[in-house]
DNA sequence: ATATGTGCAAATCCTTTGCATAGAA
DNA sequence: TTCTATGCAAAGGATTTGCACATAT
């Protein structure tokens, strides 16, 4: 064992865009780093505060033409669960969400905390393109 | 029998509004006599062309303060599939979505046509709002 | 009268676009 | 060079807000 696996850490964000036919630039290698770190979902304003904060010198537009680029090649997923913004999913893999109507926070639950016993057939010349499930939390009343 | 149906047919949506604890003023009529009459999803644009092709005074304000009050009160139920724009659905009682991807359309999933094997259990002091499973679609490739 | 509802226009918020500059091959 | 990415500001589209006028009780 030596010591090629820690110096190459920060690496693997890089050869992770590669693989996904992203050309690693400064500013879509932070992105990337920031949101795929763990499994989150960010919006593109969190992001940028987030980024600026840092000390970085990036825009606004150049968050979204990254995120939108990061969305076709498959890094991370856009999720819209009610009109105010998006939000981008670390995690690509099929999964659900919870949506906290107060907070308005998203929380993944995992593709097998949801099985269906039944589902309709697709319209005729259609076909299925994915299932979201979106389930709604208010908070319990005291009691 | 005699003619007091057909006579107190748009009556009825005015004692709908009454019992939705809603004043019944012309533009509310308009709009719920539009989007209620069918089960059909329309947007705010939508409907404000409609009223405003029949030749009706109508701001795209009330529009907009109409079916907010509309939703208050369990009249109608916004749908947001995608951040583009809101849909109101005229079919309150819990059901689902076909998307179509390819023109942004939306059509009703009857509740009993998806069925849960197993659901989460809500995170610690939340509790389920409801459930929205929205089914994308795309057109079925040729052959 | 007094409350409420409506229309219009301006203001907001999120997102996209245009274009000149900076950076990489 | 030549192509691509970035930053900035302006443009766009949906939705909200403020306020004077109209309407209903």
């Amino acid at each position: 064992m030596h010591l090629r696996s820690a110096i190459t850490a920060p690496d693997g964000i890089e050869s992770r865009l590669r693989r996904h036919g992203i050309h690693p630039t400064t500013q879509r290698l932070r992105i990337a780093q920031l949101l795929c770190a763990v499994p989150q979902h960010l919006t593109v304003e969190q992001l940028l505060a987030t980024l600026r904060g840092e000390g970085g010198r990036i825009s606004k537009a150049t968050v979204y033409n990254t995120l939108h680029l990061f969305a076709e090649r498959g890094l991370v997923r856009p999720i819209v669960v009610d009109g105010s913004r998006a939000w981008f999913d670390s995690t690509v893999a099929p999964h659900h969400h919870f949506h906290d109507l107060e907070t308005g926070a998203l929380t993944d639950v995992p593709l097998p905390d949801v099985e269906f016993q039944r589902l309709p057939p697709a319209p005729e010349g259609m076909e299925y393109a994915g299932v979201d499930v979106v389930i709604r939390l208010r908070r319990k009343p005291a009691g």
